[in-house]
DNA sequence: TCAAAAGTGTTTATTCTACACCCATGG
DNA sequence: CCATGGGTGTAGAATAAACACTTTTGA
């Protein structure tokens, strides 16, 4: 049986949740959008292969990463029983965006302009965003997503982006900053506004230690069912 | 490449969680302890090939189960190299376990005093834990490891268990009921105690809605890290 | 009648929520 | 000087936690 790793990487930018897609180089399905995969070598672990998939595109290494979920129905690639285990990514989309475009043929896709997918990828897209919801209301993995000096309402906005819905401000920001898990800065970001917000940066400390602690911040926690 | 499952079942008897395990009839580690595994037929997909193997040892359709992690580190089966798709599956023991015993070389451990393990197989019930307090502090799964018709002690018991702590019995019942997940009965289960505990029911209608309710039952939600 | 387990009540502290208000500044 | 987005304050509601109390009944 032929196993394959796939990667759903999410990115944000302020506006939107985005994902890489690349245009797939080989038959069968060529030309279509896809997610990046790429099959696992004889003596590779999966963590291997979906680390080496991801640098191969993006040329970087130390990605969040973990895997997602396996997908093996007979029948999901029309050529040849092959079994995908997909990963996900976060990343912090602006660091990164130059080199994409030019090395490889990749392109960031906002969530809810994506393309059709080939063979189950939508669907393996689908269980991601589903699992980032998930994992993200009990880990602060949001951080993945941000550059390392980030706003309140930037972080606001990813939060709304994610859960699809909208929070108080004032709340937002008193709940997030009694998780200790991120401190104020001195300078402010005076791009969004005219006032300008504060910067803020992840406590790595405090982020080891209160791994759990962004429990209780999804308002109506139906959102994740 | 092979590609196996192995199925990580868990079980509940009012005093403790079992792990139902088998000893394994083939080499390489012929008489060991095991999970229940298999290999999947090439025109198998990957749910049906657990729900194949749990079938064959338990005689039971319509387990709750659930895909937890592929594993495949390139040394994993010291013979070949074989993946392994593994699951976990909750189940109501009372019912199976005449059956098990008589026809199948399976027995429940408690998962304090489980045997050592063959291959990874040990990290997986690790990580089958795991998940069980991840997903069970936002899904109310514990009713599949419950009779149709369970008591608050019962229920508090399995809940200590899983998370090992304890709670206090008026907080623990208010919270549980004001989920509306579950339903008192008029009668008694007099086995366990002098005065009796009454029975409740699982709220089929409010269960499917309300699939989100059970959050915040943790006090101390470091547990789940 | 008393010990043991089940179940109820109540007080207090804490956290949420909604919303009004103040602040800073570029145009 | 005012519109706009950023940030703070606060009253009232809701929830959580701790623990004392009542109920039931077999031994």
């Amino acid at each position: 049986m032929l196993v394959a790793v796939d990667c759903i990487v999410f990115g944000f930018d302020a506006n939107a949740l985005r994902i890489l897609l690349v245009q797939r180089a080989l038959e069968p399905e060529k030309g279509k959008w896809s997610l990046m995969g790429g099959f696992v070598q004889p003596d590779e672990g999966l963590d291997a292969a979906a680390s080496r998939v991801l640098n191969q595109l993006t040329g970087l290494e130390n990605v969040y990463m973990e895997q997602l979920k396996t997908f093996g129905d007979p029948g999901r690639d029309p050529i040849e029983r092959t079994l995908s285990v997909s990963y996900y990514a976060l990343l912090d989309l602006n660091r990164f965006t130059p080199q994409l475009s030019d090395e490889y043929h990749a392109e960031w896709f906002a969530l809810k302009k994506m393309p059709a997918l080939i063979f189950d990828h939508s669907e393996m897209v689908a269980q991601a965003r589903h699992m980032l919801r998930y994992k993200a209301s009990m880990h602060p993995l949001f951080f993945e997503l941000l550059p390392p000096r980030f706003t309140m309402p930037q972080l606001q906005a990813l939060f709304e982006e994610v859960y699809e819905t909208n929070f108080d401000k004032g709340n937002f920001s008193r709940k997030m900053l009694s998780t200790n898990l991120i401190t104020k800065l001195d300078d402010k970001d005076k791009s969004g506004s005219k006032k300008g917000a504060y910067f803020y940066k992840l406590n790595r400390q405090t982020y080891k230690k209160n791994f759990r602690k962004v429990l209780h911040f999804i308002p109506n926690p139906n959102h994740l069912i």
